[in-house]
DNA sequence: GTAATTTCTTAACATAGGTGAATGTCCAGG
DNA sequence: CCTGGACATTCACCTATGTTAAGAAATTAC
């Protein structure tokens, strides 16, 4: 299952890594499993870890003054998540994390990873690239959130990520969106006329 | 004039740096006036260039269907700007990067970014955290865009960015808001009132 | 298998924000 | 000094989305 790592990075540097370069990755890291509803980050406390889902299901979310969960990001395998600013900057996190399926990741600690950047200039560049594709979708998710309506955006978000429409609760997609679930189903139902 | 730069890695980086990793810098990238409304970047062309702002003020923007623009990004003195997905995929821009007044940027090619990072490998660190703090606030400002109401929303950017008040046409600052520019004048409206 | 809980749908009503049009203000250029 | 264009404001009206509440459906726990 490991291997699914040492592709995600190979695809993201666009090159073959020698062994020695991975097997240091997994000296630095482990692999946990966690049950549904485990919380992978906790807003306020310190994320010591950054996660590579192996399988299963993960949302990152934060809650506004009034109470609300916001989904902020969702991971199945092959995605990275964690508390971006709170893991570098080891100030407290601001969001939750939390799993949706009983999951497997492989984590690690912020100190492994300065050391893998250090031991391997590759991966600086490895993570630089996610973070670099990571940007480019959400100034994408940025700009048609502030300029497209719900029932396009969500119709965006069903093209861009099909899987996550079969594994993620509705509610969630809703507050991903920017909409009231009680939307997210109307505008549902009018798709699905219009189309018939 | 260009110290600004050097404090700005420095300040980037937490560490001062040696005199030669910054004059390698310099001899790989150039200083460059622009006047007023002069494009940057063009949408669906190459993004060859990584701008640092000595002078002046620009914003990257995006145009929807309907043929509105969409303020994605502002830039003022200090401040890194450029197409992110473009710059570094080389693929075709998504965005426009326009003067909004005459202004004095250091342009960074991508061949020489990417040779930088070779010759030191702190400059790899230093764009990536670069992009960290990018990321960081790209979440921080969806989280709120998905959650909050405009008015809050206007609140927390006079709060944040009170230099961008002064100097940005405040349509702009609507469009980056995701309202109209008349609903951003009901709003400040509103907002006087209620403060008197 | 049944109860409890969570998620989804529907409907009626309320409201934030969009739209279009008119007017005012401020410059920059001739 | 005048004029045209860009930007800001206001108003009246409209629509997308939020809100509240209820019930249906699906999932989970016992």
């Amino acid at each position: 299952m490991i291997t699914l790592l040492r592709k995600n990075i190979e695809a993201t540097l666009g090159q073959p890594i020698p062994d020695d370069m991975f097997d240091r990755f997994i000296a630095l890291s482990f692999e946990k499993s966690f049950e549904k509803k485990h919380y992978l980050v906790v807003e306020g406390a310190v994320c010591h870890y950054q996660y590579f889902i192996l399988q299963g299901a993960c949302y990152s979310y934060y809650i506004n003054e009034k109470g609300e969960k916001n989904a902020v990001q969702f991971a199945l395998e092959n995605y990275w998540i964690s508390d971006p600013s709170g893991y570098f900057t080891r100030k407290k996190a601001n969001f939750f994390v939390e799993t949706l399926e009983p999951t497997t990741a492989v984590l690690l600690h912020r100190k492994n990873f300065e050391q893998l950047c250090r031991d391997y200039p590759l991966y600086d560049r490895f993570f630089r690239i996610l973070m670099q594709n990571h940007l480019s979708s959400l100034y994408y998710r940025i700009a048609k959130t502030n300029s497209e309506e719900a029932a396009y955006r969500f119709q965006e978000f069903t093209r861009l990520y099909p899987q996550f429409i079969q594994r993620i609760p509705q509610y969630l997609i809703a507050s991903y969106l920017g909409i009231a679930p009680q939307s997210l189903s109307r505008i549902r139902r009018n798709l699905a006329q219009q189309s018939s």
